[in-house]
DNA sequence: CAATTAATGATATTAATTACTAATAGAGTT
DNA sequence: AACTCTATTAGTAATTAATATCATTAATTG
């Protein structure tokens, strides 16, 4: 089909590199804090103010799909995206609704205790962890607290 | 504070037994499939068609609180409830979108790993994994196949 | 039964994301 | 550099999931 058949991988459709784009991952790997992607918005915006959001949804779709940037899918609200691509696990606190790196070391021996008995092809796994990280938990002395505002 | 000061544990509001929020809890424990909110609605609402939406948002939310069902946060979608709330993880088809239950055992070594170096407190985990169901697999020799549309 | 107020139904609203489309602009070719 | 091809963009509309609001209804308690 594709007129590119001389490539033995795959037909790929030839990518392009746009500034958008370029923006879009710089903006990824400098934000370490697992940014959504309004928050990618918010800073690529900065620089170039006509880009629409749509654009950054697309944008980090295409990145993830390269495995340039990777998608953390956190419970219950929006997707978080991150520069490290290597596998690794997450905490999210419950006050500040802040997404944490977790050091955990890769627990590769899962997957495979799931797959043998039941037949489902396992191709990763995510694990998060909630909780009240240590900020929050110094300012919860006693009294509620609404989720933090800090960056 | 409250006029049941009596009850040491808790000065919740009494709750009140409603036909609604007794469907919406029959209908999770029938449904063995994690439905998702619109999928509990369904159910409900052939037995009692002037449910609203709102109303079944607002029971599982009150059920989940009191215990009786859980929300299962899974990757990239809506949330989905269990009328098993013994800790269990869970894996999602990439093709057909279901969601199926995972026999490996509840991992509480996991938590404390993480708790102590970092101080966080840790209160629970969800693991997640992602891959291809038995079912799909078989349709899937070869040619691509969007979601099913199975119950 | 009457009083209290939790809960409902209907609708409006917000948030996150996707779909659509005409116009633009990478990247390869000449 | 000019030309072609089409991936990509900006802008907007549409969709989906969930929450907020509020007047009305109905479950419990005395």
């Amino acid at each position: 089909m594709g007129k590119q058949a001389a490539c033995a991988e795959k037909d790929t459709k030839a990518s392009r590199n746009t500034i958008q784009r370029g923006l879009v991952f710089e903006a990824v790997k400098e934000l370490h804090n697992h940014p959504t992607s309004s928050e990618v918005y918010d800073v690529v915006a900065r620089k170039h103010p006509s880009i629409s959001r749509a654009t950054v949804y697309r944008n980090l779709d295409v990145l993830t799909g390269k495995g340039q940037v990777s998608r953390v899918d956190i419970l219950h609200g929006a997707a978080r995206y991150d520069a490290n691509t290597m596998p690794h696990y997450h905490a999210k606190c419950r006050q500040c609704e802040r997404v944490f790196d977790v050091d955990l070391p890769y627990q590769a021996g899962l997957e495979a205790e799931v797959e043998k008995p039941r037949g489902f092809v396992i191709e990763g796994h995510q694990i998060v962890f909630q909780g009240v990280c240590p900020g929050c938990q110094s300012q919860a002395e006693g009294m509620a607290v609404g989720p933090a505002a800090q960056a």
